[in-house]
DNA sequence: TCATACTAACTGACTGGTCAGTCATTTATT
DNA sequence: AATAAATGACTGACCAGTCAGTTAGTATGA
């Protein structure tokens, strides 16, 4: 209980107040994140989040400064899996362009589409004129990694033969405009017209991949 | 001035009154678009769109019953161009169905993203979920009949041997995908990066038609 | 053609409810 | 005992929606 027992292990280090105010801190934005989804940043309570994350509301402002602070600190924390993986991405090159967008496409169905998070994504359309900083902090750290990585790996299948040339401006939006659209679809339309995502998946990839490959008899 | 110069013009049957009438609610949508476009749903305020119509606050609710009416009320008003350019097109069928859905998307892009109307997708989007008749009316007066129409061009194509057979599961929305994630780049994260609107339009038609033509050497 | 009465359109000060943010007090931890 | 964390009643700003009063347009009669 007490960090007498195991010193050395990184995060223990923390007394049980430091550890027990991170976990408050997550459920603060885990609600955050639950509230501000059902109906938005300016119709959300703070003490609705509160009362999510089981403390009083003036618990929340001793963990953020303002509303805004609490959604741009969510929106943050939710997303630094996905920046941590991107960057580890560009680097990693294993296998064909095709295997590795694939692959990447892939994750992002899984770990943003599939789950609570692709949220987000509709909090940023939504939000993002009236939170400049944080699509900033968006465009900086998730969109021009994004896009980097996807160039990249087009730029790779161009050299391998793979995938035509295609003169780039929009090409990342263009690819992956589906998956965003899947995210407002479930939010918005799902109830008046279902989507399967397994399905729309594969609908996505086989238009995108057969949209970038190279001809077999051009020319 | 008065009616008995020209009785017989159909729309001057109007009264002066009528008239002013008329024009003013036109104000107020417009207005509405405008302040909703800037700030989203919940920030307007109703004395903004009053100033920007130039009329007084208590003159929006002789047109509108309330704030939601006045926006719903707006979304369809803008749309309804769009509503009977489709009714029309699903008809109209000269042409390749290359060159009918190429004709499609131009439309699109220049009627509704290149203008103020694409304000209009990211508030659907943006407040769909707080607005499930608005979210429900767009379905069914918008997106069905897109789809229907789209489905229908992409059909003819297989048949003439233009397009691939595909599942169909989400073709639509992957189809139409590009064009709106060009509508929130525009109104979100076109400061960091701008976006060179045709460029894009024709990245997307790229992509998009070479994914769906029927490989010239299968099987 | 003007004067008068009538009515539709408009105005903006006001009300009532909501909610972000505060802080004196209470509770839990060391 | 000392200190850190949590509470929730309270305040002040804000704004949707109202309505008594005003203005502009129209119809009628002399």
């Amino acid at each position: 209980m007490n960090s007498i027992i195991d010193p050395l292990e990184p995060d223990t280090t923390q007394s049980k107040r430091e550890r027990q105010k991170e976990a408050k801190r997550l459920a603060l934005t885990d609600a955050a994140l639950a509230v501000f989804s059902r109906v938005g940043f300016a119709a959300a309570k703070i003490e609705d989040v509160a009362e999510e994350a089981g403390v009083s509301k003036g618990t929340v402002y001793l963990y953020f400064e303002s509303k805004e602070q609490l959604f741009e600190e969510m929106v943050k924390a939710k997303m630094s899996p996905m920046l941590s993986h991107m960057a580890g991405a560009i680097e990693a090159s294993s296998g064909s362009a095709t295997d590795r967008l694939l692959a990447q496409m892939r994750f992002f169905y899984s770990r943003v589409l599939n789950c609570d998070r692709r949220q987000i994504m509709r909090l940023i359309m939504a939000e993002g004129p009236n939170f400049p900083h944080l699509a900033e902090f968006y465009h900086a750290n998730i969109l021009s990694r994004g896009q980097a990585m996807i160039e990249a790996i087009i730029q790779d299948g161009v050299e391998s033969g793979e995938f035509r040339q295609m003169q780039g401006h929009g090409l990342m939006q263009n690819i992956a405009a589906g998956a965003l659209v899947a995210a407002i679809w479930k939010t918005v339309f799902d109830r008046f017209q279902p989507l399967d995502l397994d399905a729309y998946f594969e609908t996505h990839i086989d238009l995108i991949l057969n949209g970038l490959k190279a001809a077999p008899t051009e020319n």
